[in-house]
DNA sequence: ACCAAAATGTAGCACAGGCTACAAATTGGA
DNA sequence: TCCAATTTGTAGCCTGTGCTACATTTTGGT
């Protein structure tokens, strides 16, 4: 291993190794936000209305419906979701688990923000953007975090 | 079903327009994203050893020297970095204003995961991919938050 | 000074996720 | 019933961000 490092100045840098692997992560977390952001949608959608149809999940994503059908066709592929032509979304029961996996983490990111003192709608917003990133471990944190303080 | 008919169980769906504008948001914080780790991690690389070379920038994200070199072509296009062949990169005024502005929100979210109870390792990994969907608001009330902790 | 290794740059591919335009199926109202 | 609007699906394009392979330039050791 080459320890060819020459950090030395402001407050110390990562390794590079260290840092690749952060970013790594991220942008693997990235690669399936938009799926989590489907299927925690499309659980909903069947949740208050019994049916989630493609047109549906694009308004509410803004996007055009031809980008919600091409990513739903990627929720079957990786088996989060069924569909047959001109009859809605449907979960698996591993987009279902994953459908309640993020939508706990949801509510708790939102929590979380609102308890340090972010406003109610900005702490919407952000925690749409911000719940992919959230390891199990921060996750807890914000569990104990919100249980200790009533 | 005005302001607030919320109960327990489940929180209701937000309009279709409010909930597209908040997935806008998150996807165009999304495309910025890479361009602030970029500028980041080369003001980094520059204050810390003077230069800020493609390799090192492509080892230290975890990408192939090629992706490191055509993101950092889309950085001049932004007007946020200047660069000559085989002589390395280094930040327009632009891109150092923006270096320094993602440097302290790094740390704000860095800070605040952990005044939350969040371990240090894991504050720093999930802040690579959270910081850069914060919003102002929320970075002011992470502020607040802190200095009201000494 | 030279040549090999390292760094840099270029070209071309893949895939995801946007889009528009067009085609086909379904549904609802007259 | 039947036609028009809506919904759904398909095709093809663009951009961003990865990659590998190859070409070129710079650098450093002998």
């Amino acid at each position: 291993m080459a320890t060819k490092s020459k950090d030395l100045a402001t407050p110390a840098m990562p390794t590079e190794a260290a840092q690749a692997q952060r970013f790594e992560k991220a942008r693997s977390a990235q690669s399936t936000a938009l799926l989590e952001d489907y299927v925690e949608l499309i659980s909903d959608l069947l949740a208050s209305s019994g049916e989630a149809r493609p047109t549906d999940v694009a308004r509410r994503l803004g996007v055009a419906h031809a980008t919600a059908i091409k990513t739903i066709a990627r929720l079957k592929r990786e088996g989060l979701a069924t569909s047959r032509p001109y009859r809605g979304v449907f979960l698996t029961e591993a987009g279902k688990a994953l459908a309640d996996r993020v939508r706990l983490r949801h509510r708790l990111v939102v929590d979380l923000l609102m308890a340090v003192g972010v406003p109610a709608d900005s702490a919407e917003v952000d925690a749409e953007g911000i719940e992919h990133h959230v390891s199990d471990a921060a996750l807890a944190a914000f569990r104990d975090f919100l249980a200790q303080r009533g």
